[in-house]
Order: C-alpha cells, then sequence, then structure tokens
DNA sequence: GATATATACTTGACTGATCAAGTATATATT
DNA sequence: AATATATACTTGATCAGTCAAGTATATATC
C-alpha cells in the first residue's frame, strides 16, 4: 500500500472509531443527562484559572465553532450550570464560569467517565496509551 | 495521573483531533461536492465485491444509523452517484452500487482525499503512523 | 480624533444526523 | 400451518451543529 494510501486508511479508520467511541461515551454520560461536548465543556472549565474560560477559548479546545458554543451553552446556563460574566477590560468578552453545582454534576460524571474511558481502553497498557497519545497528538501540528 | 485520567484525558483528546481533522478533511473533499461521510461511502463501496452493499453494512462501516444511510443515499440515488438494487433471495434487503460515474468520481475525490491525509499524517514516520493504526485498533475491541 | 480593520460574540436559516415508531419480509417455534 | 420474534429498512419529529450575516466593541493607522 502506497504512503497516501496507509494514511487514507488511518483517517478513515480514525473516523469510525470515534463514531463508536462516542456513542458509548454518550450512552454513559446520558445517566448523568448530559452529553459528551456538555462534559468537555464542564472537564475544560474545571480545569481553568477560576473555572473561568471566553466562550472562543471553550470553541477552540472542544472542537466546535463560535456560534456552537452560544447554542451549547443557553440550555447550560439555564439549568445553572454554568454562569455567565463580563470581562472588565473588554465589553466584547463574554465569560463562562462553572457554577457550584456544575461542579458537583461534573465530578459525578467524571467519575462515570473515567471509568467508562478506562474500559474503552482496557485493550490497552498504560505504556500503550501512552504512546498512542504521543503519536496522535502530533497530527495537531499540521 | 491515575490511569482513569490517562484514558480519560486519551479520549477528550481524541475527540479535539477528530474534530479538527474532519474540518479539514471536508474542506478538501467539498471541492469535489462531498462530505467525507459519503466518500467513506464510495470508499467502502469501491473496494466491495461488485461495488455493491446491504445498507446495514454501509451504517456499521461508517459508523452512523440506519436511518442516516437512508437520508445520505438519497441525494446521492438522485445524483446518479450510487444505484439502488434488490436482493432477489431476501426482500428486505436494499442493495447499494457504486454506479459507473460514481467510480469516477470516487477515483477523482480519492486524488485529492490520498493528498490531504499525506499532508495530515506528515509530522508522523510511516512506521509511527503503522503503529498509531495498531493501537487505534485495538481500541474498536470493546 | 476619525476611519478602517479585527475580534467576540449572537442570530436566522439550514444541514446532517439521531431516535422512536411504523412497514415489510424472513426465520424460528409450537 | 399459525404465531412470535427478529431483521432491514423508511419516515416524522427533533436535535446539535454549521455558515453567513449582523451587532458591539477594541485596536491600529492616518
Amino acid at each position: 500500500m502506497s504512503e497516501s494510501n496507509l494514511a487514507a486508511t488511518f483517517l478513515i479508520g480514525q473516523s469510525l472509531l470515534q463514531s463508536k467511541l462516542q456513542r458509548k461515551i454518550d450512552g454513559h454520560l446520558s445517566l448523568h443527562g448530559i452529553s459528551f461536548t456538555e462534559y468537555q465543556i464542564m472537564h475544560h472549565l474545571a480545569n481553568a484559572h477560576e473555572q473561568t474560560m471566553r466562550r472562543i477559548e471553550l470553541a477552540d479546545c472542544v472542537g466546535i465553532s463560535a456560534s456552537g458554543v452560544t447554542r451549547l451553552l443557553a440550555p447550560m446556563e439555564k439549568n445553572r450550570i454554568v454562569e455567565k460574566r463580563s470581562n472588565p477590560r473588554d465589553a466584547r468578552v463574554s465569560l463562562v464560569t462553572l457554577s457550584h453545582s456544575g461542579a458537583t454534576l461534573y465530578q459525578d460524571a467524571s467519575a462515570s467517565f473515567g471509568h467508562c474511558a478506562k474500559t474503552l481502553a482496557s485493550a490497552l497498557s498504560t505504556k500503550q496509551l501512552e504512546t498512542l497519545m504521543a503519536l496522535s497528538s502530533r497530527l495537531l501540528i499540521n
């Protein structure tokens, strides 16, 4: 197989893998009433300085568009999972903070997610998983 | 970091990677007027026996639902990229065949896709890519 | 200081998928 | 042979996201 075919085969396999993983993850997280995308939002907020991020940063690290973030956060605000704040330094910016109840929900969901992740990755040793992650991360460069 | 956190971090990274890759791939394939999902359909048909598959097999190897396949194939039939056939042995089954013009379109798109794939994977050597694929494929087991 | 350009969103219209329910056919059970 | 269950779809309603265009604010340029 030529080199370009190898890469092409990889991308097709990657896409299939992702949709299968996504389905399983969503199945687990639905018990907490959230989607994987919502979980990712909470994850990034929970690990951010003061549990606060700009919407555009969230878009970038979750891999959706700015309008996607607007639509995704609207119900999360209504459910008091996140809170909206303004940035006094720049009025264009709308900051998002993980609320107290959001943090609790995240902790609960994290337990499920961690367990689910462990199961999904159980075919690989820790070392293999580390190798996989190191190689994958290189693909973000280009 | 605990083992479950490592796996969790992997899944989150994997999801981000996939959305970034998807965007780039769709950008290239849009020049041929097709989406990555449509490309995958053509890819699997092109490599199938007599360029023919059942709809449910397509759903399974593209990673979408049966109804997703129905909706996806409708415009592809209208554009004569694929053709519908019935299975004389089982009237429930609706077979899908890559048409002649579909095969031509696939070949053209394949050149773009192969080039795009090569660029996206250029940060890895052939050996690294093979390792990545071998490790990834293990995740489909569970 | 006025004007042009860039950034950070939001919104309307749309698309690509999902799920649940329905239809048609096949297979297994009694 | 009749009935129950499983399989292979299709369809209506819905959802999660996209893009293009609009608004508000900030920054650079002249």
